[in-house]
DNA sequence: CGAACCCGGAATAATCCGGGTTCGGTGCTTTATT
């Protein structure tokens, strides 16, 4: 227990053994030149000759500072963009190069790059990375650090003797931490694991939803938002939050082959649980299983080591160093199979993962894709299994179905209505006796109402002629109420995944917005022969709308049709989320008139 | 929403059933004690 990292010292010390090793390697040379960003005299020399195309320039960036032989087109593209100060959202898997979209860029645009990145071990990870690279150096700004550790970095990106800082949303809502950015001057904002935005900002983690604010403080250089799967209800939600309405979109390489898929049905739980262990057991290679609960993780795992497995637990319930330890037996290939709930995942970039199964459905196609794309990185045949019943998605309901605190929400609006001028957000939170994080969750709702607005100071102020606070807080009630809609018909796409007799890779990539009308052959559907995926050639002429076309329902209101059956389409509605029709209604009723 | 747990009563000696209650995921932060 003494060793107990008691995270302060141990990512302190690491912390400032990377930027010494970062400017021990980098001063001597800096020394010459007036260059702002400290690499070294070679690289420069090189980006000298390679003046005049973006293209050269950024290949010699790649080779030179990172050692990378060759760009790939999605890479490229998106770097191009930056380098032209476009926004760019950037959906490629895990393992293609996604940090090397800002990575490149950083060193050609003239100012430091600010990285977001959700967990302080991912930022660790990050920074020594960068260490080793001719980049300008790497530092981090975060709670596990001392305060002191945190201001040097700041002092030294704004001296420009560290190019790239890494931060946390949370860092992002202090004013000091953002007006010490400002001076510095960024060039660059990369917002790392994107679909964060989405997934955890509505309640987990409010910051994430005051990052747009942060972006225009921060004066809006080039932006660039990068996730591994985001489908595209997805998409719109980062973009719109972050305020890049403009944004390029760069997608990239979604289907994954080499991933067979495989959904197996159970009525009762212990048969599934019976099934899912022997499956496991048998299975060669290093495999995931992810759960939904902290205490199946630990049973699933004490069952696969009374089988004779290597198998380990993971969730955020666990001791840090407990967790540390089961990545590193992860990592290093000593393990058989963790067994793990959504905590586990984000980071990790192992090749050699053969399979991945769940014992429980995730929330979403979104989050099951995330998971499943754990498997297979260097292209071997892996698999990804479902062990399914239909009552477990009850969990998931529960979880979407968690409401903003009504009484909460006119508290807030009442007393800052009531109070006239500027009120202390730390003043709130001792009144009203709440988180922050509460609190701020509140209060992105009633920023959309239009009655109180934030100052940069982090402050509330009530918006002259805005709602009152009863119809401020029954209009957050009903966003919340759209958000909770759309979140349900998430897990009801998660169900249509589990129950379908078409092609399971069909349905995921249609989900993700990337028309698939065959049958892929590498799914327990096709081999069943069920899945005859394509709109018979005959019929083509007579399914009434198109892949991705804009239609109105007469009550769910504007919507996109995301995939095509012969018998059904499903559409992605803004107000209620995703919904399939069966065509024989739609034609009898007229339920969907197309939008021009 | 569904599973697990707990309790009381029924039926009979160690279980079994029904009803009520509780619990369930993801991480940043910050501050007071060892």
């Amino acid at each position: 227990m003494s060793r107990q990292p008691g995270s302060d010292r141990g990512s302190g010390g690491k912390g400032g053994r990377t930027r010494a090793a970062a400017s021990e390697k980098v001063e001597p040379k800096a020394g010459s030149g007036k260059t702002r960003i400290t690499v070294s005299e070679r690289l420069r020399t090189a980006l000298r000759r390679a003046s005049g195309r973006d293209g050269r320039r950024l290949r010699t960036v790649a080779r030179e500072a990172y050692g990378w032989k060759d760009l790939r087109p999605g890479q490229r593209e998106a770097m191009e963009h930056l380098l032209a100060g476009r926004d760019v959202l950037v959906v490629m898997p895990t393992g293609s190069g996604k940090s090397a979209v800002y990575q490149i860029p950083a060193l050609l645009l003239d100012g430091p790059t600010v990285v977001v990145s959700p967990l302080i071990a991912l930022q660790r990870d990050q920074v020594a990375g960068l260490a080793e690279a001719d980049a300008g150096g790497a530092v981090a700004v975060n709670s596990a650090q001392s305060g002191g550790t945190s201001d040097a970095s700041l002092d030294q990106v704004h001296a420009g003797t560290a190019e790239f800082v890494f931060l946390s949303p949370e860092q992002l809502a202090k004013p000091e931490v953002i007006d010490r950015l400002r001076e510095a001057r960024p060039s660059l904002i990369a917002i790392d694991e994107a679909h964060c935005v989405s997934a955890w900002g509505h309640d987990f983690r409010p910051d994430y939803l005051r990052l747009g604010k942060a972006i225009e403080r921060l004066g809006h250089p080039p932006v660039v938002a990068l996730t591994a799967t985001a489908a595209p209800l997805v998409r719109d939600d980062i973009l719109t939050s972050l305020g890049l309405p403009d944004a390029e979109l760069v997608v990239r390489g979604f289907d994954r082959p080499n991933i067979d898929l495989q959904v197996r049905r159970f009525v009762g739980k212990e048969d599934k649980r019976r099934a899912l262990i022997e499956d496991a057991a048998a299975r060669p290679g290093l495999g995931l299983i992810y759960v939904a609960t902290r205490r199946s993780a630990e049973e699933y795992a004490t069952a696969l080591r009374e089988a004779g497995r290597r198998a380990e637990s993971y969730h955020a319930g666990m001791k840090a160093a407990d967790r540390h330890r089961v990545h590193e037996l992860f990592r290093d290939g000593d393990l058989d199979v963790v067994v793990a709930t959504s905590a586990f995942g984000m980071g990790i970039d192992k090749p050699d993962v053969r399979y991945v199964l769940h014992a429980d459905p995730p929330d979403s196609l979104d989050s099951y894709y995330q998971e499943i794309g754990r498997a297979g990185r260097d292209q071997e045949p892996a698999s990804a299994v479902l062990f399914y019943r239909p009552e477990d998605l009850g969990l998931r309901r529960f979880f979407a179905g968690g409401r903003v605190d009504e009484e909460m929400l006119v508290r807030v609006a009442t007393l800052v209505g009531e109070h006239g001028g500027v009120v202390p957000a730390r003043e709130l939170r001792d009144l009203l006796d709440v988180g922050s994080s509460k609190l701020t969750g509140v209060v992105n709702l009633l920023e959309r109402t239009g009655a109180v607005t934030v100052t940069e100071r982090g402050d509330l102020r009530a918006v002259e002629d805005g709602p009152s606070p009863e119809d401020a807080a029954a209009r957050a009630a009903e966003l919340d109420a759209t958000r909770r809609r759309v979140d349900e018909s998430r897990i009801d796409m998660m169900r249509a995944y589990a129950e379908t007799t078409g092609c399971r890779r069909r349905t995921l990539l249609e989900y993700f917005g990337e028309p698939y009308e065959r049958a892929c052959g590498n799914c327990d559907t096709c081999r069943a022969g069920t899945a005859t995926g394509n709109i018979p050639e005959e019929h083509a002429g007579e399914t009434p709308f198109a892949m991705h076309a804009k239609v109105r329902h007469s009550e769910w209101g504007p919507g996109v049709v995301m995939s095509r059956e012969p018998d059904r389409v499903t559409v992605l509605f803004e107000e209620v989320g995703y919904k399939t029709l069966s065509l024989e209604a739609v034609e009898r009723e007229n339920l969907l008139v197309p939008v021009p």
